[in-house]
DNA sequence: ACACTAGTTGACTATTTAGTCAAACGATTA
DNA sequence: TAATCGTTTGACTAAATAGTCAACTAGTGT
């Protein structure tokens, strides 16, 4: 198997943790619209622009988002719309896990008390 | 466009935490070798392994990983393969990026000869 | 010049988290 | 039973980070 080398595991990394955060999704999320300001973005949030405006450009230096300036607003646009493709990955997976979770017998629960697999070989 | 529940939201952050690790990203890595025991991941990455079981309990609750007892060892695989679709998509991402920004430092270029880690120990 | 509006950034706080060591745990073997 | 090996977990430290307020910057209009 190759060997990858740390500072490509990193950027990998680092991409995954622009996504890991609620609030960044939340604004991900509502940019599917379209083109927003800051203003409204900090709004629909419910967070002060302040906050938003650091998650916008740390998106943006990431390459998720593209900035354009009118006047003394700031609108911010998705730039890499294969954001979705992983968003829609992991809900896959998500739904997966929690139609499985519902199905298995309760012994096997991760939240249940501990116990070893019964029936392994 | 659709309201997505807060909780959802946060379910999605968190698998993406879960790959925002370069530890972690580099267990999955070497784990699409096969089946590895704890005590080896531990070495391979340079890590204890208190630290490595931790990392690797966080994968198995999120439902990326799954666990085997035999004897005294544990061995852990890869339970969700489609975790290396995300990575590749976010390698795809990452490149198109490096190549698009990579009009200047030609050294940053993927076909230009091979360069030093300027961070590595 | 001045005031007004929208966004960014400095400084700070509270929370989270990766990592360590040491102790506990669980399975095997003497 | 005791000894031992591999793994897990409790307690702790150091570093990262989301969020806030206040001060600052940059356009627009009077």
């Amino acid at each position: 198997m190759e060997k990858i080398p740390s500072e490509i595991m990193a950027q990998v990394a680092g991409y995954f943790q622009v996504l890991s955060e609620p609030t960044r999704l939340h604004i991900l999320n509502l940019l599917q619209e379209g083109e927003r300001s800051v203003g409204e973005i900090a709004q629909r949030c419910g967070y002060t622009a302040a906050n938003i405006s650091r998650h916008l450009s740390l998106m943006t230096k990431h390459g998720l988002l593209e900035r354009r300036r009118q006047g003394t607003t700031v609108y911010y646009r998705i730039a890499d719309p294969s954001v979705y493709a992983l968003c829609e990955l992991v809900c896959g997976n998500l739904a997966r896990r929690l139609l499985q979770a519902a199905q298995v017998p309760q012994a096997w629960r991760q939240d249940a008390p501990s116990m070893e697999h019964p029936g392994e070989p």
